[in-house]
DNA sequence: ATGTGC
């Protein structure tokens, strides 16, 4: 294995063996050869080796392992030549981050973070298992799957002007509810409008710092101002229909899969009926993840409503888990691809871009680029990353230490689960200001404003 | 991530 480096946070591995492309890996000298990363490497040179994969497998600097594909990977195939795969995407379907505006000041809030994020806590179900007292009937349930944010506005979720601000106005079109399992819609019946569990949150933030003011000023951005954010995802519905297409995939196209270096790459070609199937399913759990922030995002508009008395805008809500079918130019010549962003923020040029980091640190607002177009298939980081595995954080470390330790930065916490709290402490997270400073380094995207969470709700 | 595992 041979890596060049490219620039100075840009790695490049020459194909080898059955790589059909090179992979490139977005990050700096100190953690290119950490061993923490080979396994995550090593899951990148397997996905360069799929068929019809166009250009390179990219990582962003926050990659680490995942299902099959790593997270924080950005792999693009050809739409007549390629492949769909449910280990691409991630589990669970659309998680994604949404932020929304208010036009308070910090000063003005203060002392009322606890209220506020007891309010939250109390109308919106969060945790494992978390789910609403209704249950949607199955037809609804389809009308949702197939009409996404667009559901939930039209059902007074939302204003109208909220879906001009969601990645693909809320709703892909390429959704078909009936390529998901009874199963799948039964799980998700009673599940909008809930957070979840994991790394899912609510946070109320402050705009900690301003790097582009016109820009910021076009967004709605003011220093020392009050947003919110929404980490969610498609909850047990996007989670069951990754489960039932690996099932059917492994049952149906063994032959087809059998030169794959790892079973968890299992695949389809995206122009067969398997690939087609996945592909609307997938859709459709992805616009019940945008249904599903744009139900929070809501409520917690109105409790701003309630208590302040103010209005509250959507700044923009984009998912970092999916495939999509895009345009690219290759070599001077635009092809279909499908874009498989899995743990990665599509960063078209002049969109915002949400980078969440861990709870006790800052999130980032930063604007895709051209040069992104260029390296990545207009595509850029997503978070943190994890540093510690689930169990290691369960063992080092106590969830009260971790209540006090945000205390002491004034931020308040209320939280289901303590294994949650101890799980997602900050010190199981990397520094998102390296991964940040990365990807602006490269230009993949580029800093518009700073959040620091006052108020966290988790699972 | 997930009614937390084959």
């Amino acid at each position: 294995m041979k890596i060049i480096r490219e620039s100075p946070y840009i790695w490049r591995i020459k194909k080898y063996d059955n790589m059909k492309v090179d992979a490139i890996i977005f990050t700096d000298s100190k953690t290119i050869n950490n061993s923490e990363y080979q396994e995550a490497i090593n899951q990148l040179i397997n996905v360069a080796t799929l068929p019809g994969i166009v250009k390179a497998a990219y990582a962003m600097p926050d990659i680490h392992w995942g299902y099959g594909f790593p997270i924080g990977g950005v792999a693009a195939f050809d739409k007549d030549e390629g492949i769909i795969s449910p280990g691409g995407v991630g589990f669970d379907i659309n998680c994604g981050v949404r932020v929304m505006i208010t036009p308070l000041n910090y000063k003005d809030i203060d002392i009322d973070i606890d209220k506020l994020i007891k309010e939250i806590y109390n109308e919106i179900p969060v945790g494992i298992g978390s789910r609403t007292k209704f249950k949607f009937s199955v037809k609804e349930m389809k009308n949702i799957i197939e009409n996404g944010a667009y559901w939930a506005v039209s059902n007074n979720y939302g204003i109208s002007e909220d879906l001009n601000n969601i990645e693909d106005s809320g709703k892909i079109i390429y959704a078909d509810s009936k390529k998901i399992s009874s199963e799948a819609i039964k799980r998700g019946s009673n599940e909008l409008g809930t957070l979840g569990s994991g790394n899912h949150f609510i946070e109320i933030q402050k705009v900690e710092k301003i790097y582009d003011k016109e820009k910021a000023k076009e967004w709605g951005l003011f220093e020392n101002q009050i947003v919110y954010t929404v980490h969610s995802g498609s909850r047990g519905l996007g989670h069951q229909v990754a489960t039932d297409y690996i099932k059917i995939f492994r049952d149906n196209l063994k032959e087809w899969n059998k030169k794959i270096p790892d079973k968890q790459l299992i695949n389809a070609p995206f122009n067969s009926q398997y690939g087609q199937d996945y592909f609307f399913a997938m859709n459709g759990a992805a616009n019940f993840a945008f249904a599903n922030r744009q139900v929070m995002g809501h409520q917690i508009r109105k409790i701003f409503k309630k208590i302040y008395n103010v209005n509250v805008k959507l700044l923009y809500d984009i998912t970092h888990n999916i495939a999509k079918l895009e345009k690219h130019n290759i070599n001077g010549k635009e092809m279909d691809l499908i874009v498989h962003r899995k743990g990665a923020t599509r960063a078209y040029e002049n969109q915002p871009v949400l980078i969440p980091g861990d709870m006790g640190t800052s999130s980032y607002i930063l604007i895709g680029t051209a040069k992104s177009m260029k390296l990545a298939f207009g595509s850029s980081a997503h978070g943190a990353g994890r540093v510690l595995g689930r169990r290691q954080a369960k063992r080092r470390l106590n969830s009260s230490a971790v209540i006090n330790e945000l205390k002491e930065k004034n931020i308040h916490l209320i939280a289901k689960s303590k294994s949650t709290i101890v799980e997602e402490a900050p010190e199981v997270y990397k520094n998102i200001e390296d991964i940040v400073n990365i990807i602006e380094k490269i230009g993949i995207s580029k800093k518009i404003a700073k959040l620091t969470p006052v108020g966290v709700v988790k699972g």
